[in-house]
DNA sequence: TGCAAATGTAAAGAGTTCGTGAAAATATCC
DNA sequence: GGATATTTTCACGAACTCTTTACATTTGCA
């Protein structure tokens, strides 16, 4: 996982302290304020990946710290609270504030490290999701497909099919799981699914000398680069 | 607030209830699933502001739930955890599955809505001043669209739709989101999503020799630039 | 080797989705 | 209320997808 940048606004030392010595050891970047005047400077100019805040601060608590960093236009930098209070109207006025979590003290770091992982991982934009074998790309947020730089044009069932295999790739895909995948319980009358691997060969390993799908008779179908060593 | 779309897995039906009547009354709208295979069908075939989830469950558990979700390719759903399991390990896990947030039995519905909702605020996507690609610029502040600095006339329909494209560029936004997006749960009778599409391609492509508007048959559209050397 | 089952290949037909454009229904504005 | 703009409905040919069908080829096993 990449590195992450974190601001932390917490008046006591030692647990801001505690919580730095975690996120780093794990490779992360802090920074840290000690109160929410400093701690508002900072989230305005600097460009955090999510801000762990407490709500009771010297100088500007937490709740108007949050306020203000969202009216100043960040919107986007998910803030997690971080108190001892725990009623009700506490979460309520943290949320309202425009936190996006509440952790009440005390709390386990890991349990703090998995929530800001939360927060960040959606916060990221939207990560591309491309799977690769051999000189084969499929790119399935585009419902693109490139082999040796060449596009290939897919329709639904192949694109399918073909997305399924490299998941799984090396391993071999059951023919009934695909067919379980493409019509769930109601398969067609015929076995359909020979000619989609013969349409889905055609276009993926008809003009290449190393063909990548491979059949496994009685069993179904893998995706595999020849050349590659088994190990 | 606008009206969110929230599926409850949850095999408890008072508990059920009790979430369905209370985000009901804000005016949200709520599906019910008993039990995860079913859950999991309908967060696969209809579109979801959030998912509400109790990990035990029967016939799949909301921890494999959530990673068949994921792996699905549904990851911009948010979903929340609920249940009564509170040590750490459980709490990683559930985050490690894909999870957003982890709420422990009992809790307060007061507190699962603000949870929810703060998960419903973060999802949305965050309305940049001015998209680009290719040389199409829209400003959504100004409702202002122009391509290659000509300036272009568009309705609210067609703006939406102009808007999701670009926020997904380049990847593909399917027919239902779209729908979804412009008419919530009650589209209009006849498909009239092709004739908006059509009205925008006839304003943004019409006379120009890039078309950047792409139909994925069976699946949605994509707004692209195909000069552009993918990757 | 010979045979039956499984698989590859190819074309064709049925069914679906799409593009297009006009007309009707609805909303909005003055 | 009437004019204008927006949105939906409808129709139809074209393009595309998927399944079916038929036959050729390969594979596994007796």
């Amino acid at each position: 996982m990449r590195s992450i940048r974190i601001l932390i606004v917490e008046d006591n030392p030692d647990l801001a302290e505690n919580i730095s010595d975690f996120f780093e050891s794990q490779g992360h970047l802090l920074d840290f304020a000690m109160d929410g005047i400093g701690g508002l400077h900072l989230a305005l100019t600097e460009d955090y990946d999510a801000i762990i805040l407490d709500i009771m601060l010297p100088r500007m608590d937490g709740l108007t710290f949050c306020r203000k960093l969202r009216e100043a236009g960040i919107k986007q930098t998910p803030v997690l609270m971080l108190t001892a209070r725990d009623t009700l109207s506490d979460k309520l006025e943290g949320f309202d504030a425009g936190a996006d979590d509440y952790l009440v003290k005390p709390f386990e770091l890991e349990e703090l490290a998995a929530r800001i992982h939360a927060l960040v991982r959606r916060s990221e934009p939207m990560e591309a999701r491309i799977l690769q074998v051999a000189d084969l790309e499929v790119d399935i947020g585009k419902m693109q497909v490139h082999r040796a730089g060449r596009p290939i044009e897919l329709n639904r069932v192949c694109m399918k099919i073909l997305t399924m295999l490299m998941q799984a790739s090396p391993n071999v895909v059951q023919r009934k799981e695909i067919e379980h995948a493409l019509w769930s319980d109601m398969p067609p009358g015929s076995d359909a699914l020979r000619t989609h691997i013969y349409t889905l060969r055609r276009a993926i390993d008809k003009s290449f000398k190393n063909h990548l799908i491979h059949t496994i008779h009685g069993v179904g179908y893998k995706l595999v680069d020849p050349n590659e060593i088994s190990t």
